[in-house]
DNA sequence: ATCGAGGTTGCACCTAAGTGTAAGGTCAAG
DNA sequence: CTTGACCTTACACTTAGGTGCAACCTCGAT
């Protein structure tokens, strides 16, 4: 774990595209933590950090304003302990649903998925209105 | 079930607003069964059904492009059967991704939560900082 | 000293999935 | 026969989350 990053370097790292991370500056979400001499964005491993909390965040729902309030140090210190209760009460009811949702719908797939297997080529794709149906 | 809809109607009855089913109209994924003396849209319970599965796939993750393509009529009658099962099998590895990434999160963020409330109110923001290190 | 990889900025553009608006036509009730 | 709710079109705008480009700068190796 190296101490200090280039842009390319924490890119890298994280496997995010640099232009995001530049993106990321511009929305405020995430600050280089200093400049190189000739004016090169330096990253330490908190930067690392927050990069995979972002990510990891955003794979699971969270808007990157979202993000940015669980994260935000601009709030004045404490994010307003509230706010980040209800964010994540708010996240947890989605993810409840979400959950619900997806196992429904693999099980549909999947029973789809079975027919068109079992069937005569030519109308496998009858799958279609299995779905239609079942949904 | 009504026989026959206007677009309000047919909003109402799928809980889509109107100016969507125009749109959806727009980019040819559901064109009205016919219109009206005065040029008015008019649907059928077909169009209903293809709404409410518009509906459930989009909740879960399918993009408007790919139901599209699972409901195509378009593409000469049969929607390449490969293609369907192709775009099945991608879902069903992203529900399988996405199922992971759900319940990991849910136990990351309940536990966040619970240190959240067991905490003197001062630092019971400190989730962030909980939630950064599990993650 | 110069070359190429990688960095900087600003600004415009992109996709998905809509939403809003203006200017007008239709329909049923009073 | 007018009023108000609902419909039509065309076209512009929106939001989230980026991507692309031009024009220029920096750094390490040859």
């Amino acid at each position: 774990m190296p101490e200090q990053y280039t842009i390319s370097q924490l890119a890298r790292a994280a496997d995010i595209p640099t232009t995001t991370l530049r993106y990321y500056e511009r929305i405020g979400l995430l600050e280089p933590e200093g400049r190189s001499h000739g004016n090169y964005r330096l990253y330490g491993n908190a930067s690392f950090q927050r990069l995979r909390f972002i990510r990891t965040a955003r794979a699971t729902g969270f808007t990157l304003g979202d993000v940015k309030a669980l994260l935000s140090d601009d709030t004045g210190g404490t994010p307003t302990c509230g706010s980040v209760q209800g964010l994540i009460d708010d996240r947890l009811a989605d993810i409840e649903e979400r959950l619900k949702d997806l196992r429904h719908v693999r099980q549909v797939l999947k029973s789809a998925l079975e027919n068109c297997r079992t069937q005569k080529k030519s109308d496998c794709c009858q799958v279609v209105e299995g779905l239609r149906a079942r949904m």
